[in-house]
DNA sequence: CTAAAGATGTATTATGAATGCATCTTTATG
DNA sequence: CATAAAGATGCATTCATAATACATCTTTAG
């Protein structure tokens, strides 16, 4: 059982505008601080902005912040809104085709043990992933000289 | 977020035999009755076997059954023995390469929502996953005729 | 001794996440 | 207005690994 990494990745992107405040960031700087993928970050910024978690601004000078403060910003929201497939048995997809789904609990108890996941990740915001006494430590990890 | 096949198929083995009281079954026709792959179910009713849930026994007129009563399986118990991995994100596993570790949460976040996702599971048995109500429903479903 | 069952190891296929590449659009600035 | 620096977008490719297939071995009832 895991998660994606765009998801992984959409909360390091998230802790690091987190970290930078109203600064504006640029995907290239976060792409190597983190040593990932460019062209992945890309589309995960993209959809973020979609979904209204960043600022994104175009052009020359622009860059990424975030659209809200991190304590405003909910750990299972996003995941909720990011990771795409949360189909953690056949049953519960639209592709299923298990004879005995009709009478079959499992669809049922895998959905509650779901809920049980993602309330716990609501008790948690942005804010908690970046407590501010490790500020001073992210920005020196993050830094990519 | 999915759990694998291994494990789905884990369970819906176990629910056939929870059906089949003492009666052995082979694997070959549970293989025709959930018109899944044979070979498969193989390596699964090992592995389950292995592990204790399973009685199988060889050679002709062989089979296999359920180590144990429906009521004594607990559902969080299968789900840690045979999914393999739990590794949520990156920075859960061994491989992990992102430089923010020393500092970030995520991993202690998501660890508490692994905990609760399986706590939610530990709730629940093979015998819950088939209702005694609804045996005769589940065997006709299950007949490969 | 044979047939029917599970055990085991290796190879292959299929799926989808992850990544790369090429091109387009936007915007500040000289 | 031209250019450079930024994000936006679509398509192609790579890679990891789950899923499956194949081949062979072992066990045991009759």
């Amino acid at each position: 059982m895991q998660i994606t990494r765009y998801t992984d990745y959409s909360l390091r992107i998230l802790m690091y505008l987190a970290n930078k405040g109203d600064t504006l960031s640029t995907i290239k700087e976060i792409a190597q601080s983190y040593q990932i993928s460019r062209n992945h970050l890309m589309k995960i910024v993209q959809q973020l902005g979609n979904k209204g978690y960043l600022v994104t601004i175009r052009g020359k000078n622009g860059g990424l912040k975030l659209n809200a403060s991190p304590g405003d910003i909910n750990v299972g929201r996003l995941v909720r809104d990011i990771e795409q497939d949360l189909t953690l048995v056949e049953c519960m997809g639209s592709s299923n085709t298990c004879v005995i789904t009709p009478v079959c609990q499992l669809k049922a108890v895998f959905s509650e043990a779901l809920q049980a996941f993602l309330s716990k990740l609501d008790e948690y915001t942005l804010a908690d992933l970046v407590a501010l006494k490790h500020r001073a430590a992210f920005i020196q990890l993050l830094d990519p000289g």
